[in-house]
DNA sequence: AAGATTACCTGAAGGC
DNA sequence: TGCCTTCAGGTAATCT
């Protein structure tokens, strides 16, 4: 499922490949994912170039322009593969500029793949300029938004409602978005309000390299304690962009090839298999609706003492992987 | 009023 | 074999 650093490796590929071209034409298979519908997505955006591609949390803002009155942007942007990857972008100095939001949810991607053949997943065909892009969604969760400009003629790479990208964000302003809250510190890190990018993965990765038990109310976790968490979050994020994301089940990068992060994960989907670090079995339970792995013995219960209940530690055989 | 639950979808996997 | 159930989880809407 794609997480902040699923999301930014496909923000730096659309970089790379498609800022600075025209989008020529439109195959729109299934019309359901455009917002607010397919006539308008494509009334909107074709005829305008690719000028830039934000991302905030899980959102990428894709925002296009006419294609006079440009200039080389450049700015000595350096990706985080250490290519230029702004190299080809232009700005519009004026005129006609329009933004569409991208969120993938849970199976959504984009292949710049030549040799993609698309399927019946496949509901969008973007031709941008003779090179093909293609939006593939399982599930049908994802959405391309079209979003007006504010007032000042910008556009909200992300809703109102979500917080500061957790990359972005400083650890004194994270506290203070987290320190008051009474629910268990798993469900507040997934709170894409407090600070956006996190999913279940990284959360439980987080949680258990800082040490703290998902269960623990945020409003009771001591300052190391939410330095430590993090800073792990921030650092597992970092580490699972540079190795091209986590590959479960099905997200690959826009060539189709998977991230490689899945074999560096600690605990997520490992219950029942023994804990990395002290060889204890990996537990795994339900918080604010999702399960949650983690290891009885670095992460124990808030409160102390004993060791959690059983009727709340479900544990459960592995299953199978792809 | 914050926290919990459900709807939205499809595919994989397990049970029988 | 094949039908049925459960699970996966991001976000919005709904419930408590």
């Amino acid at each position: 499922m794609p997480e902040l650093p699923e999301v930014e490796n496909v923000a730096l590929a659309l970089r790379e490949c498609l800022v600075g071209r025209r989008l020529t034409g439109m195959d729109v298979r299934f019309g359901g994912v455009l917002e607010p519908s397919a006539e308008a997505v494509e009334k909107a955006l074709v005829g305008l170039v690719l000028v830039k591609v934000l991302r905030q949390g899980k959102y990428l803002l894709l925002e296009f322009g006419e294609g006079d009155e440009c200039r080389e942007a450049g700015a000595g942007y350096t990706g985080i593969r250490g290519k230029d990857v702004l190299a080809h972008s232009v700005t519009i100095e004026r005129g006609c500029r329009r933004a569409v939001r991208l969120h993938l949810r849970m199976t959504g991607q984009i292949f710049v793949d030549p040799a993609y053949i698309p399927d019946r997943h496949t509901h969008l065909v973007f031709d941008f300029d003779g090179l093909p892009v293609y939006y593939r969604d399982i599930r049908k969760f994802g959405r391309l938004a079209l979003v007006a400009a504010d007032a000042d003629g910008a556009f909200a790479v992300a809703p109102p409602h979500v917080g500061p990208d957790m990359l972005e964000i400083g650890f004194a302003a994270w506290r203070g978005r987290v320190a008051a809250r009474r629910a268990p510190i798993k469900a507040a890190l997934l709170d894409q309000g407090v600070a956006a990018g996190i999913g279940n993965i990284y959360a439980d990765e987080a949680l258990f390299r800082a040490r703290v038990h998902p269960l623990t109310p945020a409003a009771a976790l001591a300052d190391p304690d939410l330095r430590r968490i993090f800073n792990a979050a921030r650092a597992v994020m970092r580490l699972a962009i540079r190795h091209g994301g986590t590959t479960y089940l099905n997200f690959v990068d826009f060539r189709g090839q998977p991230g490689n992060f899945r074999r560096k994960l600690r605990v997520y989907q490992r219950d029942g298999e023994p804990c990395r670090d002290c060889r204890e079995t990996l537990a795994r339970l339900m918080v604010a609706g999702r399960s949650s792995h983690f290891c009885p013995r670095c992460q124990p219960a808030p409160g102390g003492r004993k060791a959690r209940r059983p009727t709340t530690t479900r544990l459960r055989t592995p299953r199978g992987r792809p």
